[in-house]
DNA sequence: AATCAAGGTAACGTTAACGTCAACTAAATG
DNA sequence: CATTTAGTTGACGTTAACGTTACCTTGATT
């Protein structure tokens, strides 16, 4: 697949997931343990993260009922923390996610301007990763052209 | 300046930077306070990474007096913090830096695989970024669309 | 009826990464 | 000489993000 693709479908993909926010139609209803084994996460910390107020499933005889959407929004959370962002921070980050239509000109303005402010963070960030990768990329190759030179000598 | 030299610019930064961890030659010298502006980090802060063990610079009565080897390696422990990664890890990565050249085969094995590992990580959590700011870019675009569209209502 | 799996709250423990005093020292300065 | 200015080492406090019991509830199964 040419890059051009791959680039298209990442963006078709963002899109999708996107919109998978404002799903509100489907029946498809998860139970926590079904929820947190697909996750590899564990009970307490979905509690946690429902405590914390970045999830607010339904009880039905007290126990949580997860939709859809609340697994698109635990999605989320897990690849923000895997990012490096605190949960309170994630909070914030959620309400971004899934009230693009409705929303007046002073919503929409706001959401414009936190999501500018996250993309420059996230591409920040992006920098300094792909330093790290550049600079680990020569200690690789010098070390294999010693390792090598090594080997030549017998 | 054209993508390729953007690239080549960034490898010759690498390579710099990975040989900066060897300069033992030069004289510059600096005092804790200082490098801690220079860095944008408290005295506390500094002082608990060498009770890590990340840094250990040498006393003059009892004060700490830091080398410029010393201050990459603060470069690095914090570039790596801003990726995410804990102290603890911060640690083993910066012991890949400035011993690629008198090792053995073994010692030169083991960076050899660390770095792989560590590269194929990076690699990983620099997708979830790509991942979510071509979420965030889509968020913004629609709002922004939206945001239009009153507009031309008035 | 009894057990069991899945779920619930409450509360204490833990680790990481510092912040925040407090009390002291060594060197430079008026 | 007195003081101001870096710098030092404890030691305790704090916040985040859960782990870990401990102890109840409920619907389903044998």
């Amino acid at each position: 697949m040419p890059a051009v693709d791959k680039q298209a479908d990442t963006l078709t993909d963002a899109q999708a997931f996107v919109d998978s926010h404002r799903d509100e139609a489907t029946t498809e209803l998860f139970g926590i343990t079904e929820l947190c084994r697909e996750h590899g996460i564990t009970l307490r910390a979905l509690r946690f993260y429902e405590d914390k107020g970045l999830l607010s499933p339904r009880r039905i005889n007290g126990a949580r009922v997860y939709t859809r959407r609340d697994r698109a929004r635990l999605t989320l959370i897990l690849r923000a923390k895997a990012i490096g962002s605190p949960l309170s921070e994630i909070k914030r980050y959620l309400d971004l996610y899934g009230d693009q239509g409705e929303g007046r000109a002073q919503q929409l303005s706001y959401v414009i301007e936190r999501t500018d402010t996250e993309i420059a963070e996230l591409e920040k960030k992006r920098a300094h990763i792909d330093a790290t990768l550049a600079e680990l990329r020569v200690i690789n190759a010098t070390c294999r052209s010693h390792l090598n030179a090594q080997k030549a000598a017998d």
